[in-house]
DNA sequence: GATGAATGAGGTTTCATTCAT
DNA sequence: CATGAATGAAACCTCATTCAT
């Protein structure tokens, strides 16, 4: 899983939110800095207050800009949410499993995975909650979580049917609904960790929902 | 499945909501009535507009009553929030095992504990969902809803143990931390399914997350 | 003109303003009062600043209340402005002549007519003003008042068909033209003498304006 | 009335706007290229969006240059507005007789004015809209409006005082306040037709105005 | 001359909550 | 118990204007 270009094609998952109708991107260099400091200070502020409870004020405070600045760049809160958001994208990955070549041992690559994820999670976890209050809020956000899931779903089931043809995983599972189960399993378990604060131990995570992950497929390794 | 009252003591789950602080329950009948028509108004607003968007008007133009009359019963929109999640918290419970008999067919009961949940869940889908945006706004609402997740975890987590300890279950997995997998995948799913919209077949849930869930342990039948 | 009722029928001069969509009207005692208090000061704060200079907070503390309460009321600055027409709205008309019977003296009714007309603007010229500007603002009062000009144009219309018939007037003038001509050469006079600040004197206007009229309609005394 | 320069001398007529304290012409051939892109658009967005919606970079965004060069040649919007007023001027004229020689069939050349009158407005009824709305908002411009209606009065009044003294035209009627209800009966239709929009056929403007008009001078043609 | 990022005063609007009737 | 008018803090957003590059 360290290769992320290789696992995630653009035409595969789509983007983390709406870019269409946004504000055009600055053009000088000025812009360029006053555009990333005011992204900067929205993440600052989202993770400090929640998406709710921040203000303008306090985003443009931080970013020691006025507010005109602020919608210079940016045409109301949920489009800087949209901006820090990219602005995070190559820090934050789905749960899942890479491609798995007929080489590889299943079970590590599935650990590697999920270790990966984990441990995204533990570095993101506030701004994981906050994509997660911003989706039970937002009807936009929403939507594209759940299509960011399911895409990352099909790709997991492709993976899935694949040892399933090779014999070493229970042909009667649907791939898709158990690819969306295990998913689930370890997102709701980063969530509940990372982002509502439970903090558990990377390593008890990595264990424990490796070891269900490759039980409930019945993985057996081949000899 | 069928008696809760034998598998949830109050000692050991936490209510739903604080309810200390709250105001007097009314005495009279046609207070008794008013304040019903305030919370299944309050319900049918909640759900259609959310809860953050829903206006205290709103809610007693439901009720076909002054505003005045929703601060006889209620001190704030969390209260009402409370009183409706109190009034429907009878159909609704967590994912986990009942008590397990040593007589029990452990997959059985895996099965209709999952399906109730399921089924429960399709019926309460638009107040799920709510309870979900709350608790990412009111962190009363978070806590608790993270309490009530451990408190469950912490029973299904024994009957993991038992099973170990009948040497039926993997004794190898971590019961608290596999309650906690188990019970998200589930409660994932159905978040999904009924509160997101994705509205899968009640069965091909109960099916794969039943066969993932006994998989993951390693459940083997007695002879 | 004295009968103002007499003359014009609801059925078919249109309202000085859409009052669809405004908010509800008071119910109690002191809600009326206080809505027509709103109203008296915007009329004051409207005709000192104009209808654009006036801020609500000008309106709402020239009414002593809050903010909020003006929005009890109203939902917008067009809002009270249409109520602020409303209220003034019968002793206001359009220039023009009465229903004319075989036994009247045309030329006298026509200046009796011309004098209510001034005498009118010059007790609301800034109001009529205020008409004036709003209409070139916004696209419903502009509709509105065109429509009302219409209808007006149309009584007058019939007057002079009548008074064609009855060989009384040139034959070969187009009535709804005609008529569009002379009540425009009135409101124009007086728009300018009163709403924009000329202000002529009244005997003048009515003097200049009949002789016009009744030139130009060429209308003779009947022996 | 084909010669404009015959019938307004410049020492009669106030200018259409006060150009003290404008910004000084450009020097350079770029610069003046520059300056008329902007009154073009200027033009273009006001009458598209009206004076009071028109943003400055909408104009700098339909003239393609910055808003910093917008500064370069002019100070406010106002002044914007008087340099399209002054570009179109030269299309632009009040109603009114041209000075009438003895020789001349003063009903004609009645009609011939009204004609011009009435095309003129038609061709640029927006913009006329346009200066009827500034007045409204803008206290320079409705004073200079005032001016010019009163100068143009003048002006008419001399014609119909002369027109008196040939005995042509009935000697009671006070000829400046004369001249005001006829200007005003003819600019008012004019407004209505085409910056108001109902677009009543010039000719049938032409016809009952002239005829009107005539009627009311009481004008007799010389034997 | 041309650019366009930065400014911020000043307006509008919302809605939970109070309290006199 | 019921009413609903009154409140006002607190957020949002606009756009003419400046000025360093």
């Amino acid at each position: 899983m360290t290769d992320r270009s290789a696992t995630e094609r653009l035409d595969e998952v789509p983007a983390l939110a709406d870019t269409s109708g946004m504000k055009e991107p600055p053009t000088t260099a000025r812009g360029v800095r006053t555009r990333a400091a005011l992204v900067a200070a929205a993440r600052t502020v989202f993770e400090r207050d929640g998406f709710l409870a921040s203000r303008l004020t306090d985003i443009t405070a931080e970013a020691k800009c006025s507010i005109g600045t602020f919608y210079t760049y940016f045409t109301s809160k949920e489009e800087v949410f949209t901006a820090v958001l990219e602005a995070a994208q190559d820090d934050m990955l789905h749960p899942g499993m890479p491609r798995v070549d007929d080489a590889d041992d299943p079970v590590a690559v599935i650990e590697a995975s999920n270790r990966a994820y984990f441990e995204t999670y533990q570095r993101n976890g506030r701004l994981m909650r906050l994509q997660e209050q911003v989706a039970t809020i937002d009807e936009d956000f929403r939507r594209r979580r759940l299509e960011r899931g399911e895409a990352f779903a099909r790709r997991n089931a492709k993976s899935i049917e694949k040892l399933q043809q090779d014999g070493r995983v229970d042909a009667t599972l649907d791939p898709m609904m158990t690819s969306r189960a295990l998913s689930g399993m370890v997102s709701r378990l980063a969530y509940s960790s990372f982002a509502l604060g439970e903090d558990w131990p990377v390593d008890d995570l990595v264990e424990t929902s490796t070891r269900l992950w490759a039980n409930a497929l019945g993985l057996t390794t081949p000899r």
